[in-house]
DNA sequence: ATCCGTCTAGACCGAACGGTCTAATGATGC
DNA sequence: GCATCATTAGACCGTTCGGTCTAGACGGAT
């Protein structure tokens, strides 16, 4: 059933979503041209996915996939400190981008573009932008309780912002085509939490 | 030629531009629905503006010059500390957000969709935050020279970093219907920046 | 062999898209 | 009055949009 070295159109179809709807946007890209790109042909489409929309939304549970990925590989390794830890999460979904040519947060884009037209989109991707938030603010409170940083801070909100400022930061990226604001924000934000 | 009290198709259609790109983005609205919004006819839209991606760029322009408006307004009060004539300028923008329904900033959503359309938006987009920046630089480096920022201080680049996690949290607002991560994000960082 | 559910295949639909065109209208300078 | 030019007005164009529909291909299970 699955083919392994040839996969299914379905997974074609995603494949092709995260890679149009982070170039053009979810309004950019017609169904048709997701068809091109997957080599699939319209009665595909239609029959993995109810429209347009709910297409969407599942390449949007493709790209969170492998955002746990990347959370597991990152925060897993004990060995690290706390902190380190966090920014090694930053520093993989900024490998990420690179090899993207730095188009950016597919979250933020899509968040931005669709949370004015339908509610469902901007539930779903609050909801995963504090999803990444609660995953990294227990490592933020392993360092709280370490001392690494000042006793009084409240790791989920502060895990919050920089969920948030990272995006902000991605953004600026992706208009510059520069790694640059990534790298700025991440520096800040360290040397500013930590310093007592 | 002008008549105040009714103002011109052309100034109509910006207002419409205005509100309709912030909340549906660019390919959420067709030309159509920007007509009925300005109540003109599309004999006057393409008078006015050689296409779309002009009249999107022209209300871009309209949407600086209020930036314009608010920068010179927070800026100029030289009988604040500098460092509050920077949040200010903040605050004035977040009580902008605000009465249009949190959809956060223009900026941020034109900029996040069409940056990978159109090179002509994403530099100009990049142009503006960076001109924004460049105005909040002027404070910051004079609360440097007064002491209230450390001595070794970029004011540019702080500024730029400023203005980055703003759109950050302007886009995680416009997510939750909730002025909250905008003041988080500057309480974190004014209490960052000034804490040496 | 045959049956059945999954998936492929693309013609086809009405609506909406961005954009063009011509005609009418209204104010201004002569 | 008359000519001029900016603006209004909306019918109209070809294309593309998201979505439907019917027909056939493929692969087990029986």
């Amino acid at each position: 059933m699955d083919n392994e070295l040839s996969p299914a159109a379905r997974e074609r179809l995603l494949g092709a979503g995260l890679e149009l709807l982070l170039q053009r946007g979810y309004h950019g890209v017609g169904v048709q041209a997701l068809l091109d790109a997957a080599q699939a042909p319209k009665g595909s489409f239609y029959h993995h996915f109810r429209d347009k929309e709910d297409f969407a939304l599942q390449v949007i549970d493709a790209y969170m996939a492998g955002v746990h990925g990347a959370l597991d590989a990152s925060l897993s390794d004990t060995s690290l400190p706390p902190l380190d830890r966090v920014r090694r999460f930053f520093d993989m979904v900024a490998q990420g981008y690179a090899s993207d040519g730095y188009l950016g947060c597919l979250l933020g884009g899509l968040g931005q573009e669709l949370s004015g037209v339908s509610p469902v989109f901007g539930e779903r991707i609050d909801g995963c932008l504090t999803y990444i938030a609660g995953r990294l603010a227990q490592p933020l409170d392993e360092a709280r309780v370490a001392g690494q940083l000042p006793a009084d801070t409240d790791p989920q909100a502060l895990a919050m912002l920089l969920v948030n400022c990272w995006e902000g930061a991605a953004l600026r990226s992706r208009l510059s085509h520069d790694p640059a604001p990534l790298r700025a924000m991440l520096d800040f934000f360290f040397q500013a939490a930590t310093r007592e």
